[in-house]
RNA sequence: GCCGGAGUGGCGGAAUGGUAGACGCAGUGGACUCAAAAUCCACCGGGGGCAACUUCGUGGGAGUUCGAAUCUCCCCUCCGGCACCA
């Protein structure tokens, strides 16, 4: 009988759906394993990349449970999202039911590769009952201030119609779409993620040691903290102070001038008062900025553009007037969106101050002894020196300076330590319609009103008509957007934004624990069982958006007394690329794998099998199609041994012999192999997730196997135990032609419900070792001998043996290492 | 520019101080077959040698060590992240 994957593979995917045997109970009394993939936006169909991350996840799930752990695995789908509306245009449908047709052809498939979710808990996002919730955190994080609304300079991408948040905008564009970026100046709603930055960054350090450190770092960076001072300079004829941030305070007598963004306030106030036809240049210069977009603007390559105000500031420390100009180069939302300008110890400014010639005052000279200055310098020296042109702190080293100084000015009342981020606030409405409605009101009478929680959801018109990109259907519905102020009963017009769905992903894992609930988003008693997820598994492209977002989420949660975890993933393994000659698989380039033609071809084992052998998880993997074939050509060795030896294997059912039982050596080295074999694969899977080496175990068991010549019924006892242990152990991997075999032998009680085999310590010793006999560092000769000779033994053996007698012959001996059951290395000269 | 990570056969990759190249792919030779496919057996880093064997070899260079792919320093290359963050 060939190996039929096609019915085989279908025939336990129904089985197990019959017997329920993945649904997860919350049951306090077991040890709990909660399993997460990130889950799929429903684009259409599943990617090799979706392959590559849920067989990952699928390995460790089934192995947990066969290792008695109460696993919940599930799976949902981040269902909002502008692909639909783009789709509903191209396609003519709308955008809900495209979603949903999509979700059920992709479900189709997940269930096809055999994922052992449990699928009563899957979550879609776009479904009521869960945006519901949505609405119901987002006002409870408006009801302690964490949600706002405010007018600022925000990024707008002009291709999507909407604008995006700080961590949705790379190098400048857009994270969907790639196209750049502007600056517009709108009301928006924000959520405050700053309020806890020092609680994100410390919690980095303190509990995200299952964390690869790459995105530990990044997250670092991104949250950006820098310590410094802020201080004012007094501008007389405005009579206005002006805050600026610095972490270079002991530079402070190095000012030669102060820079604002464009975007500043003090502009407007300088504006009306200077005269008409400085007003005219600096409109023109507005003008000019204002037309670039954030990459221009932003990249450090790009030329620095000033603009000389006729107003000036006093220094502090010293009294001395600053001139203050208007530059490109000053960003308008980190620290006070103004600087002092320290030509002479940081690079832009140096390179601002010699375009316009601006002086430049040394205030540090190197530890060379070197003396700098201002008018010859090629470049800012930026690196710790020694104090000079500083009043009395002259001849203090940077590190004490920058102390001392921000000390004597807190004393002085001219500066305050202070702590900046990186991080902004997250933007988090969108000018789209296929998201969650933000549950607000605008009413004449009494302003911005949210929606009372018993009125939620604010649900979403389904029957739309999107008619082009970047117009939402909502603002064409008066049926939507009509409805009366819940405040004072009068006529009120709903908000017509919706939110980022990156507010969906931050608490799905959440709802997984507790999916269903139509009373609150989740039940505490089942959050505080399966919460935070052990093992989470996703791309590396989420590192400074999605997960930082949901640890913020775990944070604010737990504040407001839902949940008691602060921290959601407790272990996270971020997976590589899928790769086609040498480019990552995608669309635009048309090197794209349909899972579904590779799975009609060689079914669900061998493609899980291939994915995960080809590489460590971490690293990129490489297409192959004849690596495809070399997957399918081990399940079919494995398949066409059991079942050709089905008979004999039966007869000797299940008794195990014990190592000391057995005398004959060839089958003393078969029973060793099934034992480390399982060791090794235990650890490969558990503690190191190299599926690649633990599978390649399981192929040495099997040509182990397949080359024991010898039918003694002692040796068929062996064989069996060693293919129950291939295929225990392969199940995880290959879930389906495993049961098949297993069932084949049998048994019947499905093998995804054995336990895993425990490897006998004591099979595993080894009778006899082979010992490399070494010259100075080199491998001479190798030797057997019997395992366990002490050290001394072991020289004494391995110097007797002729080999080695004549290789050392003329030499004098120095010194002997030996190494027991390892090596004897002898130095001679 | 700053911060990470990685360089091992023809290829994917093993080995994290002790036999470099597990396992697989590709390749070569052979068996079976009328033939092919499938399968099985043998070989499979480079040089030298009929062979036993020998020598070189983990990006390059130095160092530590009895012993280094592995640890330390310098350099080169590639990949990733951030990037006018004051």
């Amino acid at each position: 009988m060939p190996y039929d994957f096609d019915s085989i593979e279908k025939k336990w995917q129904e089985r197990w759906s019959a017997s329920h045997c993945f649904e997860a109970e919350t049951d306090p009394s077991k040890e709990k394993f909660f399993c997460l993939e990130m889950f799929p936006y429903p684009s259409g169909a599943l990617h090799m990349g979706h392959i590559r991350n849920y067989s990952i996840g699928d390995v460790l799930a089934r192995f947990l449970r066969k290792n008695g752990k109460n696993v919940l695995y599930t799976i949902g789908f981040d269902s909002f999202g502008m692909p639909a509306e783009n789709a509903a245009i191209k396609y003519k449908t709308k955008p809900h039911d495209w979603t949903l047709s999509n979700i059920a052809y992709m479900t189709e498939q997940l269930k096809r590769m055999g994922y052992s979710y449990d699928w009563k808990r899957e979550a879609i996002t776009c479904l009521p009952e869960y945006y519901k919730w949505n609405q119901w955190i987002f006002l409870q994080m408006y009801k302690r201030g964490i949600v706002f609304q405010k007018e600022a300079p925000v990024n707008w991408c002009e291709h999507c119609g909407t604008v995006l948040a700080n961590e949705q905008v790379e190098e400048g564009c857009c994270w969907r779409c790639k196209n750049p970026v502007t600056k517009k100046n709108l009301k928006q709603w924000f959520i405050k993620i700053t309020d806890y930055a020092q609680e994100l960054l410390d919690d980095i350090e303190k509990d995200l040691g299952g964390w690869p450190e790459r995105v530990r770092i990044m997250q670092t960076n991104w949250i950006g903290r820098s310590e410094g001072a802020k201080l004012s300079f007094k501008l007389p004829e405005l009579d206005y102070e002006l805050e600026a941030f610095t972490t270079r305070f002991d530079t402070i007598y190095g000012v030669t001038f102060i820079a604002l963004a464009p975007e500043h306030e003090l502009v407007k106030k300088m504006h009306t008062a200077m005269s008409r036809e400085d007003a005219e240049k600096l409109d023109e210069f507005i003008k000019k900025v204002s037309s670039q977009s954030s990459i221009e603007r932003s990249d450090a390559k790009a030329e620095k553009l000033g603009f000389k105000t006729p107003f000036y500031g006093i220094n502090p420390v010293n009294g001395k007037k600053i001139p203050i100009w208007i530059a490109n180069y000053i960003l308008i939302d980190y620290g006070t969106g103004a600087i002092m300008g320290v030509p002479a110890h940081d690079t832009r400014d140096f390179d601002f101050c010699r375009k316009y010639n601006i002086p430049i005052i040394p205030v540090i000279n190197p530890e060379n002894g070197e003396k700098l200055d201002g008018a010859t310098m090629k470049e800012a020296f930026t690196e710790d020196g020694i104090a000079c042109n500083s009043g009395e702190f002259d001849g203090m080293k940077t590190s004490e300076a920058i102390k001392k100084m921000i000390d004597w000015g807190e004393a002085k009342g001219i500066c305050k330590r202070e702590v900046n981020f990186k991080l902004r606030d997250w933007l988090i409405s969108r000018q789209r319609y296929w998201g969650t409605p933000i549950p607000f009101v605008y009413c004449d009478k009494c302003g911005v009103v949210p929606v009372p929680e018993e009125d939620l959801p604010v649900r979403l018109p389904e029957d739309v008509e999107v008619k082009e990109v970047g117009h939402s259907p909502l603002l064409d519905r008066p049926d939507f957007l009509n409805t009366t102020c819940p405040h004072c009963g009068g006529p009120a017009v709903r908000e017509a934004d919706t939110m980022d769905t990156f507010f969906c992903s931050s608490w799905y894992f959440d709802r997984y624990c507790s999916p269903g609930d139509d009373k609150r988003p989740f039940e505490k008693s089942d959050v505080d069982y399966w919460m935070p997820v052990d093992q989470y598994i996703g791309g590396i492209e989420h590192a400074c958006l999605h997960l930082i977002y949901a640890r913020f989420f775990a944070k604010f949660l737990t504040d407001i007394g839902l949940t008691e975890y602060r921290e959601p993933f407790t272990r996270l393994l971020t997976q590589g690329m899928v790769i086609k000659d040498g480019a990552k698989m995608s669309k635009s380039l048309g090197n794209t794998v349909d899972p579904t033609e590779i799975v009609k071809k060689y079914g669900a084992d061998t493609v899980r099998l291939f994915i995960l052998f080809a590489a460590p998880p971490n690293n990129d993997l490489e297409w192959s199609d004849r690596n495809v074939e070399g997957a399918h050509r081990f399940l079919n060795r494995v398949w066409r041994y059991v079942e050709e030896n089905c008979e004999n294997l039966k007869a000797y059912g299940n008794k195990i012999i014990s190592m000391d039982e057995i005398k004959a050596p060839a089958l003393r080295d078969f029973k060793r192999k099934i034992h480390t074999t399982v060791d090794s694969v235990t650890h490969d899977i558990f503690d190191e997730k190299q599926f690649n080496t633990a599978i390649a175990r399981l192929m040495e068991l099997t040509n182990a196997i397949y080359s024991l010549n010898d039918a003694s019924p002692e040796a068929w006892e062996l064989k069996r135990e060693a293919v129950n242990t291939l295929l225990n152990c392969l199940s995880p991997f290959c879930p389906h032609i495993t049961e098949e075999l297993w069932e084949m032998l049998g048994n019947e009680k499905m093998l995804c419900l054995e336990a895993w085999p425990a490897a006998d310590k004591k099979a595993m010793t080894l009778d006899s070792v082979t010992v490399v006999g070494q010259i100075n560092g080199k491998v001479r000769g190798k030797f057997e001998r019997p395992a366990g000779m002490s050290k001394e033994e072991l020289e004494k053996s391995i110097l007797s043996e002729p080999f080695m007698i004549e290789k050392i012959a003329d030499k004098e001996i120095v010194k002997v290492i030996s190494v027991p059951n390892k090596l004897v290395n002898i130095v001679v000269k």
